[in-house]
RNA sequence: GCACCCGUAGCUCAGCUGGAUAGAGCGCUGCCCUCCGAAGGCAGAGGCCAGGGGUUCGAAUCCCUUCGGGUGCGCCA
């Protein structure tokens, strides 16, 4: 990104080079560290348009003070002629002005850069985003939806900001649950053969199976019909989970998602990586024979001392070493994902993120150690918790229970919302706070829909744009427009919050956390609002003026470039930005 | 009992990785508008940032602790 785009990264390398300058004269030690500088917009707005911590930061290693060290550096700023004011203020800040043309630069920058406004240079690093990866047997709920939606924004941020980016689904076909699956799916099976069954309890009720006993059916015949399980149960399994992906990959599809690449753990097992992951941590002597506490205040009945295979994640952070092995010899649910985490370290990324269910809270040190420990704490290992999701209609929850078959799955989500709602909706909250999802208000046409209001304020852009292309200005003449006959401060407002957005995609991408897209253009879109408000009185603010057509390229220049932000914007959280309203 | 997450306006939530007088929407109160550039606009009231202690120039933010809520805690995945 250049830094015509990004006007914080440009007045952040004009300090860098004040500093210099000041080093150079021997005013500053040299070699001081710089990283807690920083360059941001003060919360109030009369302070300036940028504030820089610099003096304050770096006043008690240079050993002098703040206000004097401010004193020094805000003149050589005010040199600049980007800067229109330089003053030092509270403690030690300087506050800075800049040049309307510093924010009009930025949206030319917009303009010519369209849907990659802001797209960060490629990196030359790899990211693996691992999300989903919900058991296969049975179609996604809601709570899978929220997991999806959140992982495929971040992957989409990532991408953005320049990472290359693996998005990936593992696939837990090898435990019990698959078994029970097979059981489940044989049921059905002799249905579709006209028996009169009843599904055994402790399977999977669900009717989703009824479809899949009619396809075995007609592929198999009667062939698995009275024979021992032994003989059907592998190929039922593998015919189901089959089944169970390809209506989990629609799922996915119906949402907006893409997988780069499903990962199968009966494939890692089949090839022998647990036990070649097992053998590196023994060769780290992190696997040992042992006995665990039982957790204490609460001992459960039937606890007694066992020894059994434990991996030392205590050595790597966490709280007691994990069992690896059950008491039968088995592997524990702990070992496959030992394997899957090496193979996704061996692959070589320079970040892991795995999105887990907040149910999965407990395991986060343990796979955090076990990454640290296959990787010698080179791979670092992300885990963001997703929330529960809680469903209102009206305001009255609505309960659902898995047990009977009758909870709210992805398919009903995106049938009554559609993928753009249901996506924009629950990426306004941050992944570790919990969610209330009101399928009323979700599509609500009013200002409280935050959806609705950040697509209406881009319909809003385009039709003033359509607008313009009917009064005769041209595309080419947007874009070639003089943005310094903007003069009205409403214009520069816009032009400041349009420039904003490489910033704070950098920031969100850095700290993992697509919320802040979706909050940034819901603020984007209220200051564009409220300039249309301001134009019902101040006509100089309407971007179409009888009278002044000469004007009007670089106005519509402005609406362009909210449309663009926001079209970017959209775009990383997978919501298709809409150009008119229905 | 222990670990992790959370606690910010009456409600639902942001708060830019430690910055200046803590913000938004809803709700409430008061004005304005009903101009299709429509599906409202402007303004106001409302806070001990759960409580207490600490770290420092400076804390909603970091550390300790108490309280309250959620999730989890070997032979389920």
């Amino acid at each position: 990104m250049t830094e015509t785009a990004n006007p914080f990264a440009a007045i952040a390398a004009l300090i860098d080079g004040a500093l210099e300058a000041l080093e150079a004269e021997g005013a500053l030690p040299p070699e001081l560290d710089r990283r807690a500088v920083t360059v941001e917009p003060p919360r109030d707005p009369a302070h300036g348009d940028m504030a820089t911590n610099a003096a304050m930061a770096l006043a008690k290693p240079a050993g002098t003070n703040p206000r004097a060290l401010a004193g020094l550096l805000a003149p050589k700023l005010a040199e600049d002629p980007r800067i229109v004011m330089a003053e030092v203020a509270g403690p030690g800040f300087i506050n800075l002005r800049l040049a309307p043309s510093v924010w009009f630069g930025a949206v030319s920058a917009a303009l010519a850069a369209g849907p990659d406004f802001g797209r960060g240079a490629p990196k030359g690093r790899r990211v693996n985003v691992e999300y989903v990866s919900a058991n296969p047997t049975g179609p996604l709920h809601v709570g899978h939806a929220r997991g999806a939606i959140f992982g495929d924004a971040l992957a989409g941020l990532l991408e953005f900001a320049g990472w290359d980016v693996t998005r990936e689904y593992y696939i837990n076909d090898a435990g019990a649950q698959v078994d029970v699956l097979a059981r489940s799916a044989h049921f059905r099976y002799q249905e579709a053969h006209g028996r009169a069954v009843e599904i055994a309890p402790g399977l999977y009720p669900g009717d989703y199976l009824a479809p899949v006993g009619v396809a075995m059916k007609a592929v198999f015949g009667d062939t698995l019909l009275d024979r021992p399980e032994a003989e059907w149960l592998p190929v039922v399994r593998d015919f189901a989970i089959t089944a169970m992906m390809s209506m989990i990959r629609e799922d996915l599809a119906a949402l907006g998602v893409t997988m780069d690449r499903f990962q199968s753990e009966a494939a890692l097992a089949a090839e022998g990586k647990v036990e070649a992951a097992l053998a590196r941590l023994s060769e780290q002597g992190l696997i040992y024979q042992g006995v665990l506490e039982p957790p204490k205040g609460k001992t459960p009945e039937d606890w007694e001392p066992r020894e059994q295979t434990l991996f030392r994640s205590t050595a790597y952070g966490d709280d007691v070493d994990r069992p690896v092995k059950k008491s039968d010899g088995g592997w524990t649910y702990f070992a496959p994902d030992i394997a899957y985490h090496f193979d996704k370290v061996s692959r070589g990324y320079d970040l892991l993120i795995d999105v887990f269910g907040a149910d999965h809270g407990g395991y986060v040190s343990r796979m955090k150690a076990v990454v640290a420990a296959l990787s010698e704490r080179k791979t670092p290992l992300d885990v963001k918790l997703v929330q529960l999701v809680k469903l209102f209609r009206n305001g009255e929850p609505f309960k659902m229970s898995k047990r009977a078959g009758d909870f709210v799955t992805l398919r009903d989500l995106v049938e009554q919302v559609g993928p753009d709602v249901a996506r924009f909706t629950m990426l306004m909250r941050k992944n570790d706070a919990p969610l209330d999802f009101d399928f009323a208000k979700a599509l609500e046409q009013s200002k409280d829909n935050p959806v609705w209001y950040v697509q209406y304020a881009n319909a809003r852009a385009h039709s003033v744009l359509r607008s313009g292309a009917e009064a005769g200005i041209t595309e080419a003449a947007i874009m070639a427009a003089d943005l310094a006959s903007l003069t009205h401060e409403g214009w520069i407002e816009i032009a400041k919050k349009v420039a904003e957005w490489p910033r704070l995609m950098e920031m969100a991408a850095e700290s993992h956390e697509p919320h802040r897209v979706a909050f940034y253009l819901f603020d984007l879109a209220g200051a564009f609002h409220a300039l249309w408000n301001r134009a019902r009185e101040e006509e100089a603010l309407r971007f179409l003026q009888a009278g002044d057509e000469a004007g009007a390229p670089a106005r519509l220049a402005m609406a362009k470039a909210v449309s663009v932000a926001i079209s970017a914007g959209l775009g990383i959280l997978g919501v298709t930005p809409v150009t008119e309203m229905r």
